[in-house]
DNA sequence: AAAGATAATCAACATTGTGTTCATAAATAG
DNA sequence: CTATTTATGAACACAATGTTGATTATCTTT
C-alpha cells in the first residue's frame, strides 16, 4: 500500500524563493546562453543570497534540470487515460490527447520557448518526442497488425519530430501560424502526404 | 574582385594541435555534458599545454563552434548545383541532394552524433534544418503554384524535422535501421503519409 | 499569541579554473 | 642555414564556486 503523502505543502519561503530564482532564470535564458549565466547573477537579480540558492540547487543546471522534471511531470500526466494517437485513422479528427498536448505548450510558452530553443540541450526535446512513443507504438500495432515494429518505430519518429518541429516553430515565431493552424496541417500530412500542398486550405 | 587566397596550407604544428584537441574533445563529449568539460582536462587528455589551447580558441564553447562551422561548411557546399528536394513528386527516386546528404551524416557519423546529442544545444540541428530551406521552399512553389507560402514552410518543417529526427535515431542507435531503410521510409511517409504502414514493405 | 522549527542572510574562506603574459625551446618554411 | 612561427612551462591576478557558522527572520503548530 502506498501512503499518500498528503503533501505538507512546501513553506511558503521556499516556493517565494524558488519563485524568485526561476523568474529570474528565465529572464537572463532570453538573453543569453546558459552556460554564460553565473550562479552570482542570477542570485543578484532574483534578490536572493546566494547562499540561499545553494540550499535548493546544486548548481545552474540542477535548477534547468528541476524546472524541467516538472514540467516533464506535467506532460506525462497528459498520457493516463486517452489514447495518443496523432490521428485515430485517416481522415478522422484530433483527439484529446493532441489538443491536451498543444495546450500544455501553450500554457507553458515562455517556459518551454527556452526548453526548446537554441541555447539549451536536447534532453527536454529527447524527453519529449520519447514521452508518448511506447503508448503511440502500441497504438499503431493495434491499427495495423501487419506492420513490422521497425516500421512502426520509423513512422513514430519521423511524425513526432515532424510534429514538434512545428511546436517548436510556432514557439519562436508565435506569428507565422497558429497551434490550430499547426494540428490541422500535421493531422493532413500525416494522413496525406505531400497531397497537402495540392489541396485546397481548410 | 576576390582574391582566391591560394590557402598557405596551415603550419603542420597547428593542425597536429587541432587534432589532438578536437580528439580529445571528442571522447569527453561522449562520457558528459559539455558543461562540465574544462579546458583543463582537455588539454591534459589532448597531450596539449594549455597555454597553446588559447592560441587557438578563446574556450570550450569557441571550439565547439569551430568544429560545427567547418562540418555546415561542407553541408552547404551540397546544396549546390543539385536540386534539393526532398522528393521531386509522388513516387519518384530520392535526389542526388539526399543521397548526398545521408553520406555526409555517415561520413561524419561521430562528430554528428554528438552534435545531434542530447549533450549539446540545438545551434546545429537548427542550421541543419534550416540550411535546404530556402532552396526547397522555392522548389516547392514551382511544383504546386496554388499552396500558400505558410503552407509550403509548414510541410517543409515537418518534413524536415522528421528526417532529422530519424537521422539522429540512427546515429545513437546504428543498428535500429540502415540509412538506406531510412531514405526509402521518408520518402514514402512523405508520399503516402499513414499509408506507409498499411502498405507491403519493399 | 508563544514556542519550536525551518529558512534566509551575511561574511568569510579555501579551492578551482580562467585567461593572460613572458621567457625559452622546438619545429617549420623558404 | 636562417628567420619566423608555434608550443611549452611557469607565474600571475581574477572571478566564481561551493561550503561553513553565527545570526536574524519567518513560518507552522499547538
Amino acid at each position: 500500500m502506498e501512503k499518500k503523502a498528503a503533501k505538507p505543502r512546501e513553506d511558503q519561503r521556499v516556493r517565494l524563493t524558488k519563485q524568485m530564482i526561476q523568474g529570474a532564470f528565465l529572464e537572463l535564458l532570453n538573453q543569453k546562453s546558459i552556460q554564460n549565466i553565473t550562479v552570482k547573477e542570477l542570485c543578484e537579480r532574483a534578490g536572493v543570497n546566494r547562499g540561499t540558492f545553494y540550499l535548493h540547487y546544486h548548481d545552474v543546471y540542477d535548477l534547468l534540470d528541476q524546472m524541467q522534471k516538472a514540467l516533464l511531470a506535467e506532460l506525462n500526466a497528459l498520457l493516463d487515460g486517452t489514447p495518443v494517437l496523432f490521428i485515430n485513422t485517416p481522415r478522422e479528427t484530433s483527439g484529446a490527447f493532441i489538443t491536451a498536448l498543444v495546450q500544455f505548450f501553450d500554457n507553458n510558452r515562455e517556459l518551454c520557448a527556452v526548453l526548446l530553443g537554441e541555447n539549451i540541450d536536447k534532453k527536454f526535446l529527447a524527453a519529449v518526442i520519447d514521452a508518448p512513443r511506447d503508448k503511440s507504438v502500441r497504438e499503431y500495432r493495434a491499427l495495423f497488425p501487419n506492420a513490422s515494429r521497425q516500421k512502426i518505430e520509423i513512422f513514430y519518429y519521423f511524425i513526432a519530430w515532424g510534429f514538434i518541429g512545428l511546436i517548436q516553430q510556432n514557439l519562436r515565431h508565435p506569428s507565422a501560424f497558429s497551434f490550430k493552424t499547426l494540428v490541422s496541417s500535421a493531422e493532413r500530412i500525416i494522413t496525406e502526404g505531400v497531397q497537402f500542398l495540392a489541396e485546397p486550405d481548410g
